[in-house]
DNA sequence: ATTGCGAATGTAAGCGCATACAGTGAAGGT
DNA sequence: ACCTTCACTGTATGCGCTTACATTCGCAAT
């Protein structure tokens, strides 16, 4: 059975084409009795419109991408699952510190706001994920299919950016600004580690903190560590002074970093992190060294990820607004498929600092 | 400027818009010198392939949809956040039981499994979330995008299905079986609890537990209750004789089960709940009442979410391979799109029994 | 130099729809 | 009775691409 077209339409219910096409896109341009026979026509043959003639036909297409760059590189573990002889698996399950699953929901959050937005105002959503090294491929592909584009972070090289901007508007989420031809998205990275750290300055007089640092190479880290040392200097410390501590992001790695400092003997009285993942990281070494947080040392974090809430003590951090990053940033597309003119918009979301015990003790009041 | 076609690539490298095609989709139908020709033409000219033209004279989109349900109805509160004045706020958090996010966790993995997947083989994957209570034409609008549609459980209403996958295939995950004419993929719910109820009555010589349900008319739950069932059937027990508390699978109202149920006197040797979020619903309660778990009362839980894994005590369970399901899922798409002919096909993924402290206790070893 | 033949390229016909424009008919005006 | 007007419907074109088929080219074999 060939699927149904508007001519198998047209011919069911005796109309043209256009007829029909308008029953469809404009009701109330034709008369009432000749629209509930096209679409008892549309039911009964199961017709459902290709949106690809439409795309074509309409010049433009009503969905946007979103582009995501991968982070959990657990992949191609995967195949044997399906190969599974049996139904249940009794497993003793042990705890453990480590990170069992990658806890990406740094993208689901902000996934599911740009979803919500984008449906709301009617346009369907295509999501990619960038994976290995060549991402090109997909983007392409995706811009092709799409009126506009949401990327994540540096998640595409710039020269691709740039090519595919040449057909569709792109809207930047966190990251860097590139250049300043694109509409940009992200959060008070600065004011939100500025306001965390003056808050330990101030209010708990710790005068030797300790950042520790994500990879070099990212911005975001970058303008957190911005806020730190704008926090120093603000209350008079020089920040030339203040040792920081290169991490990757990666809570494994931070256990490396806590267990140095642990062997090296000295511990400032705040380790300011530059993500939840590596403060976690510290205090899964600290905890069963003996270590008490916050009395011995205060430890902090970036980004207010779930199992900071649940980790014990409890991470003090600054939450990211991820649901309404997605959501400002497919507004600024909308905004910017409306008109196309206008001159490139960044914003800036707000950030919340949560003080929760690994800064504040059991006797929560800061 | 308008955007670059085919004709100008054509024109622009001195060929005729099919060799543009070819390069393209075959290049190795081309000489190489050609090819290189026609290449720097799109570079130059910042081509992008339009996917509806191609779509359209293919006869394939080369797009997945993938539909879920909604359940996070946090939905409208959100407008305040784009208007806010400062950049940083700064909140004492106080520790507190209750879910802060949805959980949404289901399909978010989901998601990522049929993503991977879908790429893998070529395909992108467009996504739609009902919300409210007509699915139908956002439905009907991705129907029309897509070469093949995939369902999450029963968040599209039998008509609307049947109406779509008249022109593309459906592939259902978990829910009920609908018809024999669609493929369909779940998970193993009643051998998963049987297994984890009989590990009770054998190991831990139960003889009264107590089953806490989910909704009346959730099919997960009534497999699940199934298992329980046959559990207690294998065991000589009689099921009749077995209380059915009834929840609605949210944790909040399972707090009140709890507090109803310490009300009463009467504590069962352990409580069976359908999914995670009641048993830890019951944590909520039991912890600060002083009823020890598992010492006083088992408690257990089904689907094997992040939270149960950090709770206190941890949460034995039955893990669900979610982000397997949404790969096999896709797989099972990709397969009918190859094989249109062929029958339905019905798929089972193995599910894991997790033991942990809340049936356990400290002293591991079933 | 011809012939033959595969490789490379061009030609042209849609794919299914939206939409500008033209046509039709009935109602209203004179 | 004739002209407008308006509401509705039909006709015809093209969106940008793929692909069957026709054509041409390069070059080895004759």
């Amino acid at each position: 059975m060939k699927t149904a077209t508007v001519y198998d339409v047209a011919a069911h219910s005796g109309v043209s084409i256009a007829t029909v096409s308008r029953v469809l896109r404009r009701p109330d341009d034709v008369r009432a009795s000749t629209r509930a026979r096209v679409l008892a026509s549309v039911r009964v043959l199961g017709y459902v419109p290709s949106a690809s003639a439409r795309s074509l036909a309409a010049r433009r297409t009503g969905v946007i991408g979103l582009f995501f760059p991968s982070i959990d590189d657990e992949d191609d573990h995967a195949e044997a699952v399906f190969e599974q002889d049996t139904q249940v698996r009794i497993v003793v399950d042990i705890p453990d510190t480590g990170e069992v699953r990658p806890p990406n929901l740094y993208f689901d959050e902000v996934l599911r706001g740009s979803e919500r937005e984008a449906w709301r105002h009617g346009f369907a959503l295509m999501v990619g994920v960038g994976r290995g090294a060549d991402p090109s491929a997909m983007v392409n592909d995706i811009a092709g299919r799409v009126d506009g584009m949401v990327v994540l972070a540096r998640s595409v090289p710039d020269e691709l950016l740039d090519h595919v901007s040449r057909r569709i508007p792109v809207v930047l989420i966190a990251g860097p600004r590139r250049g300043d031809d694109y509409d940009h998205v992200s959060v008070s990275n600065t004011e939100g580690m500025r306001a965390l750290t003056e808050h330990l300055l101030d209010r708990h007089r710790v005068t030797d903190p300790v950042y520790v640092a994500g990879p070099a190479d990212s911005p975001d880290d970058a303008e957190r560590y911005r806020g730190f040392v704008e926090a120093l200097e603000a209350a008079g410390l020089d920040p030339a002074g203040v040792p920081v501590l290169r991490g990757n992001f990666s809570r494994v790695q931070a256990r490396t970093l806590a267990q140095e400092l642990l062997a090296s003997g000295r511990l400032p009285r705040a380790l300011v992190c530059g993500n939840d993942q590596m403060a976690l990281g510290l205090l899964d070494v600290f905890g069963p060294a003996g270590v008490r947080v916050p009395e011995d040392v205060i430890v902090t974090g970036f980004d207010g990820i779930e199992a900071g809430r649940l980790s014990t003590p409890r991470l003090s951090t600054v939450h990211q607004p991820m649901v309404d990053l997605g959501r400002a940033a497919m507004r600024a597309m909308l905004s910017r498929l409306e008109h196309p003119e206008q001159p490139p918009i960044t914003s800036r979301l707000p950030v919340k600092v949560l003080l929760r015990e690994s800064s504040e003790g059991s006797g929560i009041g800061g």
